[in-house]
DNA sequence: CTTGTTTGTTACCGACAGGTTACATACTTT
DNA sequence: AAAGTATGTAACCTGTCGGTAACAAACAAG
């Protein structure tokens, strides 16, 4: 360490977080692994961080995935239009970043106060869209609930899964002419359903 | 151990690795986590099977995950009936198996040879009827593979989920009503789409 | 200048992981 | 009965993990 800086400390702690959780994911962040990574001695950790967990609560509350990405649902008219969108944004989102995969990927095998709370908001957030979508297009809100399911349930699957594996029922899930075609899949299945 | 049986001994390793995969899941089979819940030392995990590599993929091979499901696709003259029942047996199988539901997480974090050949396997068997049905509906094979994903990917995602999480969009994903919705909503898209 | 506090490093501890060596005991074969 | 082989265990080795103690150096306040 060059001069004593606590802030700086703290920022590369935090920093060498999120490239560990890029490429190797939540499950490797140790005490260990972040102290070697961030060139900073583990005690420092514990002493400004308290723990992993407190360390990771700060790191998910710092970058805060999902949250941030406002939907401004009165400005489409058309709400089937509206619904391709958000789900566009969604696949965007979650191919663009490997750390918010790492993160769902984390979630699938863990369960901690971090995560609930995200957890919680993210369900607020989509079935606020969910219920404005039933209501202006006067579809079952159960029926619209399962239809964003169905999508975001395997377009997170999917880009989980396309970091260890290239091709899904014949989609090439690493390229962008596999996830166009399921895009036009989705686009299909909302021109049927929103006759 | 009583007498000196070495079937019997591979038996009780092999059970032991589908406990631990059933609680735990395939990250925890460790060669100490196997041995102490066999009651059989470790040096005979490597003597008879090499290596956890090679006695997870005797796992595997033994109790074969999905393919022996066999779908009759000549007996179903409606389309539209055997496409829910697929994929009513998808979720229904899915639901009921701790340790498919294990292999399927495992498959998100890692890739090997064994994992490799379960993949290819499922995609033969998953095109196979992808093209059947595309053929007797009369449908693009891109779109029925693309339903085909939303669905079967959706539902390995919120089978996975369940375990550590309740609700996803309202629906509770860890009982029958939460299921019994989303069926519903399938059986819904498939009467939209197949016309 | 001296005293106390903040920031930092080194070195260590116990627990447990994967993996191997050396040895004991049973069974088979001649 | 004797020799060889298959089956089993205990003990150990190295490395890494999370976590802590002890100490060094910079800085602030009196």
């Amino acid at each position: 360490m060059t001069t004593k800086d606590r802030n700086q400390t703290e920022r590369r702690i935090l920093d060498a977080v999120g490239t560990i959780v890029e490429t190797e994911g939540f499950e490797a962040v140790g005490v260990n692994a972040v102290a070697s990574a961030s060139g900073v001695s583990k005690v420092l950790i514990y002493r400004y961080f308290g723990s992993i967990e407190q360390l990771l609560a700060k790191y998910l509350e710092d970058n805060d995935f999902w949250l941030n990405t406002e939907f401004p649902i009165q400005q489409y008219d058309n709400v089937k239009e509206f619904s391709k969108a958000v789900f566009r944004a969604y696949i965007d989102m979650l191919r663009k970043s490997p750390a918010l995969r790492k993160l769902y990927r984390w979630e699938l095998t863990t369960n901690n106060p971090a995560i609930a709370g995200l957890r919680e908001r993210r369900e607020r957030t989509a079935m606020d869209i969910i219920n404005a979508v039933s209501r202006q297009s006067g579809q079952d809100i159960d029926q619209v609930a399962g239809i964003s399911t169905l999508i975001t349930g395997s377009v997170s699957y999917l880009c989980i899964l396309a970091e260890n594996c290239a091709v899904y029922n014949s989609l090439e899930i690493n390229s962008d002419s596999g996830w166009n075609k399921l895009l036009k899949t989705i686009d299909f299945m909302f021109d049927k359903i929103f006759d």
